[in-house]
DNA sequence: CAATCATCATATCATACGATTAGTATGCTG
DNA sequence: CAGCATACTAATCGTATGATATGATGATTG
């Protein structure tokens, strides 16, 4: 009578998504208590034992808490373990999306300078030469949304690798996660990534030329600009009161192609 | 005919420390195929169920892969998600812990220090007043290590909190597990603590004070200290040879007592 | 008021069945 | 005969279900 979780790929998979979603979201918030998973799983559709592994990920990932005789409940805020991946996109995918991604771009603020000063200093010849042309890239793929904003991952995931520390290098995929969910909630500006693309080949080459200052220096102000960026499209789509889609839209101010 | 896990609190947690720690000292290199989850969850002595709730935890953070028909195996050692509390405490408590140290000691410093700016820019009265107050605890627990770490650890944490990003608190988990496993790793050196007993109140008083720039400068020379110190005293450990015991030792250079 | 016990929900176990795919066998083709 | 595409099979994970054990909560009772 609730909802139906039986459809795609990987039944428990899909039961933590849905069961996750709606926590992330507020539909059950901090303190509800689930019924008992008997009752759950009959509700969801699917045997005990998926539904107890999914909240055993769930609990996990911080989101909820179960004890004997006391049952499932969500847990507080507090303890949510917003590093995970999942747990960063449904928070993305939820209403708070704009104060999440403002977090994650502060968090990045603080994080890809550094990284990207490690990795002037640490650079391989081959990681040079991939963002390089990971920037290319960026560069023929401007007037392509989708594979733009995948091209603009891969160069900052090669940021993050090219700094050679493994702990470091695990939050790339905080910024992939960002980056996708930012992809999907706002609108495509042509020429609106254009003002970027050159900041991008600076740090490029700030790497290559191993100049940490400059690296820091340019991926500081290439954080600084995307990061306004992306909040100011968030704000306009927030007026327009539409859900964008991943179709085009009217250009506005044409940048500098 | 291996090991059994039937001792502690929670079959299942259980099962994830045994197969978690030896997928990460090594044991079960990448690559490694267990044998098919009846045979495992026999020789574990646990039943398939809770075998299965242990992988897929596993599988979660990244450790392993499973398939039909190919069954489960160590995942790429890239794939693994050194930013969960369980996969760091364990790689902090194999062999290549200094590694793993060295690498936490990177990142916090590259965090902590704008952790602590953002902390000086937001705090509340009570933030303040709590960080004068762990670092005194700290100052009265000197000749306890436990107590003196648990209260370093708090001092810690409330900086990351007084910096109101819940994705960057989050990370303060990072650096619980890592000063706990210090402590682990390390013997006490009576007074050794003391040279960071000041940068601690130096910290406490820019962020009381909201001096952003002073509150960066002196954590990021606390984190340089902390780090150097941690480190010097692993080598230390190794020479010795010895797994160093919770019990106090023999004081060397006695400092500034 | 404290000790005891009934009860309820999760935790664990055992077993059966279904879905998927790696690996092998087979047959076709150049 | 070698090489490659294809079909098949069996091993393994995935899912389902009923039963039992364990632990926590709150009511009951002396």
């Amino acid at each position: 009578m609730d909802f139906d979780v039986r459809t795609g790929t990987g039944l428990r998979q899909r039961t933590v998504e849905s069961i996750g979603q709606r926590v992330i979201d507020g539909t059950y918030p901090p303190g509800h208590r689930f019924k008992n998973q008997d009752d759950l799983s009959a509700e969801l559709g699917v045997s005990r034992t998926v539904l107890r592994e999914a909240l055993g990920l769930l609990r996990d990932k911080g989101l909820i808490e179960s004890r004997p005789r006391a049952g499932t409940a969500v847990a507080d805020y507090r303890s949510w373990n917003l590093l995970d991946s999942d747990v960063l996109r449904w928070s993305i995918a939820s209403r708070s999306a704009p104060t999440t991604l403002r977090h994650v771009g502060e968090v990045r603020r603080i994080i890809e300078p550094e990284a990207a000063r490690l990795a002037a200093r640490r650079r391989s010849d081959q990681a040079a030469d991939e963002l390089v042309g990971l920037q290319e890239e960026m560069a023929a793929a401007v007037s392509d949304y989708p594979r733009y904003i995948e091209a603009d991952m891969a160069f900052h995931d090669a940021v993050f690798q090219a700094a050679a520390n493994p702990i470091l290098a695990q939050m790339a995929e905080m910024v992939q996660v960002a980056l996708e969910g930012s992809r999907r909630l706002t609108v495509y500006v042509p020429g609106g990534p254009a003002t970027t693309l050159d900041l991008h080949a600076r740090v490029a080459g700030a790497i290559k030329d191993q100049d940490e200052a400059e690296a820091a220096r340019v991926m500081a102000e290439l954080i600084d600009v995307s990061v306004d960026d992306l909040l100011r499209m968030l704000q306009a789509s927030e007026r327009d009161g539409q859900t964008p889609t991943r179709t085009s839209s009217q250009p506005r101010a044409a940048a500098q192609r």
